[in-house]
RNA sequence: GCGCCCGUAGCUCAGUGGACAGAGCAUCGGCCUUCUAAGCCGAGGGUCGCAGGUUCGACCCCUGCCGGGCGCACCA
C-alpha cells in the first residue's frame, strides 16, 4: 500500500465513507479492510483508485459494482476535496482530486527535505546486516560487487524506514581456504628464491599471490628461508590474509561501501565462543556424539538431516563457526539478522534457520537474501572468467572502468534473485541509453536550471509563497503524483528488501521530468531570444511541434521552479538510498 | 532422485490477486535559433513455458508436466 500523504488521505476518506454507510445501514459488514489506494492504470480514469468494493462484495453479499456505487455516493456527499468520484466495472472506485490537493505534497517534501519518504515502520529495531563476507583469499570480484551494492542500499533503505542498522563483514580467516592461501603464498615465495617446491593442488593461481610473496619478501624483516616450513607457512598465511583484508577494505571504500564491524572467524576460536555456543546447545540435548563426530540436531528444526559440527579428526566444521557467530549476533542485542548470500548457498538456509530456532528465536529473526550471479558482457559479448586459473574480473577493474555510481546502479537494476547481465560498454556510455546517466542527468539538469534562474533574478521561493495554482499542465500534475508515491514506495521496498524498486521509480520520475522539460519552458526567453523569434519566419509547423506554446508569466515561472525543486529533492533522496551520487553538473 | 530459484515483446527485464500486460535496448521514421540533445516524439512488435484448479477476477496463489540455473559433505 502506498503511504504517500494523498493516498493516506483518500484511504481514510474511504474508510470514513464505509463507516458512515454502515451507520446508515446501506452496508452490512461489521469490519472493513484497510482500503488499498493506487494509481489507476490509465490516467483518464482518475487520479487514484481503490478496489475496496470488490474486496468487501463477498461479505456484503452484493455485486461489487453495487457496493462501489454505495461507497461512491457516500464519498461524494461527505468528502469535499474530491472533484469527481466514479465507478467502473467490475467494481473500481475512481476518484479525481481537486487540483490544489496535490500541492500539499510539495509542502510535505519541502518540510521534510532529505527525510522525505522516510518512515518509522522499523520502530528503532536493531538490525545486523551481514554481507560480502568473502574469504580473504583474493580480491573481490563482480559477484561480490553486486552483494556489496545491495547491502549498502538495503542498509540505507532500512535506516530510512526507521531501523537501526549495523553493517558487518564476516572474515572467513579460519579453516581450509586459509591453509590453502598460506601454502600458495609460501610456494610462490620458495619459487622466487629458486627453491624446489610443488604448488598446492587446489591452491590459488592468481598473479596476486606472487605479488603478495614479493611484497612479503620486501617488507618482512625475517627471512622465511631461515624458518622451518611450518612457521614459514603460518607467517605467509597471516601476512597474506591481513594484506588481502586490507585490499578488500580499500576496494569497498572506493566502491563507496563501508562496514561498522569486521568480524573475524578466527576470533571465535581464540575467544572460546565456539565451545561456549556448542555447550549451550549440548545442555539442551541439541548436540550429540556419533561415529566419533559431534552433531547438531538440526532435523528437529525442519532441516532435512542432522549436521556435523565437529569432525572425527577433531576439527570444527564451518557450521560450528556459524553457530557461534550467529549466537553472538543475537547476544549483541540484534533483533533482526539479515544475511546476504550468493544464491549457490541457498541449500544452507534451512540449516541456518535451524540454528536460530535452536537458540530460541523465531523464523523471522533471520532473513537470508540470495544474490544471483552476474554475467559480465562487453558490447554484448560474454567476458569469460576462470576462477581456477585466477582469471576473473575484479570489482576494482569494474569500478576503474565504469565508475562506482554506474556499477552500483547497474547492480541494483534487477531483483537480487535473478541473474544479472552487466554490460561494461553500456555502463560506460554517456547517453540516454545508460540508465544511470539518465537519472543523474535529470538531477544535474535541474541544478543547472536553478543556476541560470538565479543569474536571471528568479529565486526559488518556498512552497507556501509560490503561486502553485498556476500548475495545471498534465506533465506537471504527473510529476507531483509521482512524487507523492515516493513514501509508499520506500515502505514497500523496505518491507520486501528490494531496493531495485527505487531504481525503477527513479527512471520513471526522470522520464517524467525530461518530458516536462522538453515540452515546457520554465524561464522566459532572453530578450535577444525573443527578438530572434519575432523576426523569424511565421510558424508553419505549429502542428508538428511537440512544444506547448504558452504564455510564460512570472507566476508560472515561480510555480514551476518550486515544483522542480521538489522533484530534484526526491531524485536526490532516491539516488542517495542507492548509494549513487546526485551530481550538480555533468 | 530430492530441494530451491527462474521461464513475460527479437534482446535485457519490471509487474504488493484487479481494468485493454509495461519499460529500456534493438529496428524503422521524426525533433537542436529553446533554461544542459547525457534530452524528446512517433511506429511496429505478446498463446505472460504448457495443462488443470482456487477466485467475482490469476502473469501473480495451488497441483502436475516441460525447459534452464543452482544446491543436495565429517568442503567452505
Amino acid at each position: 500500500m502506498s503511504a504517500g500523504i494523498i493516498q493516506e488521505q483518500v484511504a481514510s476518506a474511504i474508510t470514513n465513507a464505509l463507516l458512515q454507510a454502515q451507520q446508515r445501514g446501506s452496508l452490512q459488514s461489521a469490519h472493513f479492510p484497510q482500503p488499498v489506494v493506487d494509481f489507476p492504470k490509465r490516467e483518464e480514469w482518475g487520479d487514484l483508485s481503490s478496489s475496496v468494493a470488490m474486496l468487501i462484495a463477498k461479505q456484503e453479499k452484493r455485486p461489487p459494482l453495487e457496493v462501489a456505487h454505495v461507497i461512491a455516493d457516500q464519498l461524494q456527499a461527505s468528502c469535499t476535496f474530491l472533484e469527481k468520484v466514479s465507478v467502473a466495472p467490475p467494481g473500481f472506485l475512481n476518484v479525481t482530486l481537486r487540483p490544489d490537493c496535490w500541492l500539499s505534497v510539495l509542502e510535505e517534501i519541502e518540510r521534510t527535505g532529505d527525510r522525505y519518504g522516510h518512515s518509522k515502520i522499523g520502530q528503532g529495531q536493531r538490525v545486523l546486516l551481514e554481507f560480502v563476507s568473502a574469504n580473504p583469499t583474493g580480491p573481490l570480484h563482480m559477484g561480490h560487487g553486486r552483494g556489496a551494492a545491495l547491502g549498502e542500499a538495503l542498509a540505507r533503505l532500512l535506516r530510512a524506514a526507521g531501523y537501526e542498522v549495523d553493517k558487518e563483514y564476516y572474515i572467513n580467516d579460519a579453516g581450509r581456504q586459509m591453509k590453502l592461501l598460506a601454502d600458495s603464498v609460501y610456494a610462490r615465495y620458495l619459487e622466487m628464491h629458486g627453491r624446489e617446491c610443488s604448488f598446492p593442488e587446489d591452491g590459488y593461481h592468481g598473479d596476486y599471490i606472487k605479488t603478495l610473496a614479493q611484497a612479503m619478501d620486501r617488507e618482512k624483516s625475517i627471512h622465511l628461508l631461515t624458518l622451518n616450513p611450518e612457521d614459514a607457512r603460518r607467517e605467509c598465511g597471516q601476512w597474506a590474509s591481513h594484506e588481502l583484508v586490507r585490499a578488500i577494505k580499500e576496494d569497498l571504500a572506493q566502491f563507496g561501501v563501508e562496514f561498522e564491524t569486521w568480524y573475524s572467524e578466527a576470533s571465535l576460536f581464540s575467544s572460546g565462543r565456539i565451545q561456549a555456543a556448542l555447550h549451550d546447545l549440548e545442555q539442551r540435548d541439541l548436540v550429540f556424539t556419533q561415529d566419533g563426530a559431534t552433531w547438531f540436531r538440526s532435523s528437529r528444526f525442519q532441516d532435512e538431516k542432522d549436521r556435523v559440527v565437529c569432525k572425527q579428526d577433531g576439527d570444527y566444521t564451518y557450521l560450528a563457526s556459524d553457530i557461534a557467530y550467529h549466537f553472538d549476533k543475537v547476544r549483541r542485542g540484534y533483533e533482526w539478522l539479515i544475511n546476504i548470500w550468493g544464491a549457490d548457498h541457498h541449500g544452507y538456509v534451512p540449516r541456518m534457520q535451524a540454528v536460530i530456532k535452536a537458540f530460541g528465536y523465531g523464523d523471522d529473526c533471520l532473513r537470508v537474501v540470495l544474490v544471483q550471479m552476474v554475467r559480465l558482457l562487453r558490447g554484448g559479448k560474454k567476458v569469460e572468467m576462470s576462477k581456477r586459473a585466477g582469471e576473473f574480473v575484479t570489482l576494482q577493474d569494474v569500478v576503474d572502468e565504469v565508475g562506482a555510481d554506474a556499477a552500483k546502479f547497474f547492480f541494483l537494476m534487477r531483483r537480487s534473485d535473478t541473474h544479472l547481465e552487466f554490460d561494461l560498454e553500456l555502463a560506460k556510455k554517456q547517453s540516454a541509453e545508460n540508465p544511470v546517466y539518465y537519472v543523474q542527468y535529470a538531477h544535474a539538469r535541474l541544478a543547472s536550471l536553478f543556476r541560470t534562474a538565479q543569474e536571471r533574478g528568479f529565486f526559488v521561493s518556498s512552497v507556501g509563497g509560490a503561486p502553485l495554482s498556476a500548475l495545471v499542465q498534465p506533465e506537471e500534475i504527473r510529476l507531483i503524483k509521482q512524487l507523492s508515491s515516493f513514501p509508499g514506495l520506500l515502505e514497500a521496498s523496505a518491507k520486501a528488501l528490494e531496493p531495485h524498486r527505487i531504481t525503477f521509480y527513479l527512471l520513471e520520475l526522470a522520464g517524467f521530468l525530461h518530458v516536462f522539460y522538453y515540452k515546457h519552458r520554465v524561464l522566459p526567453p532572453r530578450v535577444d531570444d525573443a527578438k530572434e523569434e519575432s523576426s523569424g519566419e511565421p510558424d508553419h509547423d505549429e502542428e508538428s511541434s511537440a512544444l506547448v506554446r504558452e504564455v510564460l508569466s512570472r507566476e508560472l515561472t515561480m510555480a514551476r521552479l518550486v515544483l522542480l525543486k521538489q522533484v530534484q529533492t526526491v531524485i536526490k533522496n532516491g539516488l542517495l538510498l542507492l548509494g549513487v551520487s546526485a551530481p550538480e553538473k555533468m
